[in-house]
DNA sequence: TATTAGCACTCTCGCTTAATGAGTGCTAAA
DNA sequence: TTTAGCACTCATTAAGCGAGAGTGCTAATA
């Protein structure tokens, strides 16, 4: 029998309650505090007994003897599954997050470092944001430029907007005119390809001999096949507010803290976190006990993807230790996710 | 009198002893401990005597009574000036420095943040690197490419082979053409100026009247403008391996560690304080407790100046705890600021 | 006169011990 | 089924104590 079977209505307002309460002090909770603060009306002796049952039940357990409880992780999925009520986000706060988009410019890279850095603000925790794939986002122009004899920047513009350049070191001196008539021709051939399709199309007709005959074509390739070659596969994020979490008491303490830096500092972890959020829309939460995150088991990850036309674009998120504000934090990544879809959308 | 007039021998070795074996321990050094680690033919009660004259000159001071003593910001800035003797930087350094130099692309950003990478790792703390200064910074080209309707790159190109791009929002849509012909027309006529001059001469042409009948130039001095308007007075920073200095016990509480952290992020004071070195070449060495760190004490800064052709372009350092092996940081902060200076100078 | 040995003194650090108090589970009564 | 009462557990804190490191001072020595 499983825990969705079997918890009464009175199960249920103990377990919010001790989360709730472990949420606002981060200290184990008593049956006493229970009973005082939020269900008045029923002893601290009975409590103890609800509380004997959700401990069997594996949703709360108690660090030692004469401690409160605390959710366990089971606790936790439970109450975020089918405890919690989600609420729209405070109109001040919408209005905050609006804001912080105006003014700035429509750079991509900008737009998103604001996201979290809003994101990061309003949580006071630490946000993260995915930046969109490069391997997906659809070709729309291409620019060289030559920057010195022996090197070129290489522009490529995407639908979106999203603007990348890359340099390419050259074995021959080429002139900007030159690179010109390269930008419109492989600009008017390639439009509308995904950028994963446009190298693969470079790479076929590399290997076609009729390139050998047509000049301007067989250089355009050539270079921005060498373009192509910077990582196209890497995804970067964009991580702010990670120091507001060290305000936090289960990081009061320097090994917890080193632990979290250093895990901060290998994004990678943190893109692959994200990255399985992509495959669906809307607000997923993982949690650090349920064996994600293996160094720093008491931090969470909420998150959500913004998207373009109906296609995924990226994921953005919020992370923070387990025991942080479901309530406010949910709904403040659902709706920046929303907004900056929006944004996106717009242009 | 002042501590260069009666240090004498005896009082050098012995304040060097205790600077030497502080820096390796970071525990407070006591009489017997200089005697028997490296001054052997002295007794511990001589160096006791020794000791207290130094303290009187407030090169060394005891934390309590009953412990060793340790250098006070006099003390460390006395043994840095005249007692250190820097060797070479050792050859598998060398070698190791200029191996992080290969294979990268020529773009400025990554080599700086190589550079960063590298003296972070070498040195085990942080290193920081200051970015050229933009307005210094000789231009080349500029090259405009079309994003889409309102929206246009512009990217300047310096003598130095760095490259800057900005977004810049347009109220009417030009062509990719047109914009080839504003970026031919205006490299032309700016070349050699440097980008503060740039900005100049933009702002004094167009009060000029002669520029309303020219269309061409009225649009691309417009355009340029609009680049020119976002941040070139901003210098940016490359900060690596802040989490290097968790590890030495100086930070190994709670409180230390989160100032540490909070400083890291406030870049402006860094940026500031990087500054100071630009005005002129060579190492500087800032001594945290001679009042420009405020907030952390017990760190200190080593940096040099790179340049190219003469022109100092920016400056590179590690921070660490004034507690570091100068002996060994600052030949490394003087060989990787030299070597950048090189690659420059080579392009 | 400069150096050194000897010794009393100070202060930190780590350990043990005891007191406190929060919270529990169990039993028996309502 | 709920609740009051009570004995019990265990973390946390404060206090006390001893050991050890290091000093400064004095007197003896080279």
């Amino acid at each position: 029998m499983t825990a969705e079977e079997i918890l009464g209505q009175r199960d249920k307002q103990v377990l919010e309650a001790v989360v709730i309460d472990y949420i606002r002090t981060g200290e184990p909770v008593g049956s006493r505090t229970v009973a005082k603060k939020y269900i008045p009306d029923i002893s601290p002796a009975t409590i103890r007994n609800v509380m004997a049952d959700l401990e069997e039940l594996n949703l709360l357990y108690r660090p030692h003897t004469s401690a409160g409880r605390v959710p366990t992780s089971l606790g936790w999925r439970y109450y975020i599954d089918s405890i919690l009520t989600i609420n729209e986000l405070a109109k001040r706060d919408r209005e905050r997050i609006k804001r912080a988009y105006e003014g700035s410019p429509k750079e991509i890279q900008t737009i998103l470092r604001a996201t979290s850095r809003i994101l990061s603000e309003l949580s006071k925790q630490a946000a993260v944001v995915l930046l969109p794939k490069l391997s997906q986002t659809i070709f729309k122009r291409i620019q060289f430029v030559r920057v010195n004899q022996k090197q070129v920047l290489t522009i490529f513009i995407a639908e979106s907007g999203i603007v990348q350049s890359f340099l390419v070191e050259m074995d021959e001196d080429i002139s900007q005119d030159e690179l010109n008539k390269y930008s419109r021709y492989l600009s008017e051939s390639l439009k509308g390809l995904s950028l994963l399709e446009v190298k693969k199309r470079i790479l076929k007709e590399m290997e076609e001999e009729r390139i050998l005959f047509d000049r301007l074509l067989r250089k355009a390739i050539e270079l921005s096949k060498k373009a192509l070659q910077v990582g196209l596969d890497e995804t970067d994020i964009v991580i702010e507010g990670q120091t507001n979490l060290l305000n936090y008491p289960e990081f009061a303490d320097v090994g917890q803290m080193k632990k979290l830096l250093s895990t901060f500092e290998e994004k990678t972890k943190i893109i692959k976190l994200l990255d399985k959020c992509l495959s669906s829309e809307g607000v997923h939460i993982i949690l650090g006990s349920e064996a994600e995150f293996k160094d720093v088991q008491n931090m969470s990850l909420i998150s959500s993807t913004y998207s373009r036309g109906g296609d995924i674009l990226g994921a953005l998120g919020v992370i923070g230790p387990t025991r942080m504000d479901y309530s406010r934090i949910i709904p403040l990544v659902d709706y920046t996710a929303k907004l900056l879809s929006q944004i996106f959308e717009d242009e």
